[in-house]
DNA sequence: CCACCAAGTTGTACTATGCAACTAGAGCGG
DNA sequence: CCGCTCTAGTTGCATAGTACAACTTGGTGG
């Protein structure tokens, strides 16, 4: 194996190591916004409104997982759901202000979370890793790892 | 914010898609072997068997979920649970030749999976990456994200 | 109008997980 | 040696997240 086998071997080692805490630490660390409820609510933040089908495909989550993500955020009232006038089967999705609120919450908390852990790196290394994190999940996104199984 | 500051947001939110991600894509790949067994499987290779409770406390796990994933473990026979003879209390846990080869394929076709998405680094970026990761996770193991609220 | 497709919801099942209660073995002070 | 306490592990119970399948409702094209 040469040395970039090794490196992706780490890479991919690591990237698990840090799948498996992250679930766990979020909960911990965010008992009221769950690290799937998070990310919905950043991405509608993102986006600015979406419908809970582009949320299912954009997180490779079943409709059904979505559509009980959001009700429960709705029921949180952290969303609101609007019936697209223009097609009546189709909700925009939305952050409430409370939802707005508790998203910049986390986020922020996240963030001391993470600066605490990056604090003694210097501004180039965080910049090439952000790159890097960028630049892994783009092509994730693109070809998941189950790419040579599921096909689609 | 400054840059340095940007960077992290980046980091924090890269890292957190892909953690949602990987769960569901480790599972499509092998449906044989979820992330958390494919996990305690590596870290039972690493170390040449060790404890249920060393495995809870490596991976933050409570020692209930790591014995049923043992038991299960074991039921498939992947591994193999050995009362320690200088104290009846403990199980030391070892790979079976079938674990052995289960975890060495597993980590092949993940390793392809991997490097299918990093094909077109350069392979200076690739040993950057990882060892971005390792510093990142070796911080993390020790001052885990929810330090400012748990204290241990 | 009817057949078909698309967006969501709901029923069901399974997995991972944690907490609490429990069992069993080890170590210690009397 | 006896009980107290600690540790390792198991089990009962509850919860979250997830998928799949069946269904409801609304749009679209013949």
């Amino acid at each position: 194996m040469n040395a970039a086998d090794a490196s992706v071997e780490t890479i991919q080692r690591e990237m698990t190591a840090f799948a498996r805490r992250a679930r766990a630490s979020a909960g911990r660390m965010h008992p009221e916004l769950s690290l799937v409820s998070y990310t919905l609510l950043g991405h509608l933040e993102e986006s600015g409104g979406c419908r809970a089908t582009d949320l299912a495909a954009h997180y490779a989550l079943d409709k059904s997982t979505v559509s009980r993500q959001v009700s429960a955020l709705e029921r949180a009232g952290l969303i609101e759901r609007r019936v697209d006038p223009e097609d009546h089967r189709v909700q925009v999705l939305q952050l409430t202000e409370a939802g707005t609120h508790i998203l910049a919450q986390v986020t922020e908390s996240r963030r001391i979370a993470f600066r605490e852990r990056l604090a003694d790196w210097p501004a180039a290394d965080l910049e090439r890793f952000a790159a890097y994190l960028v630049r892994y999940n783009t092509a994730a996104a693109g070809a998941p790892p189950a790419a040579h199984a599921s096909g689609s």
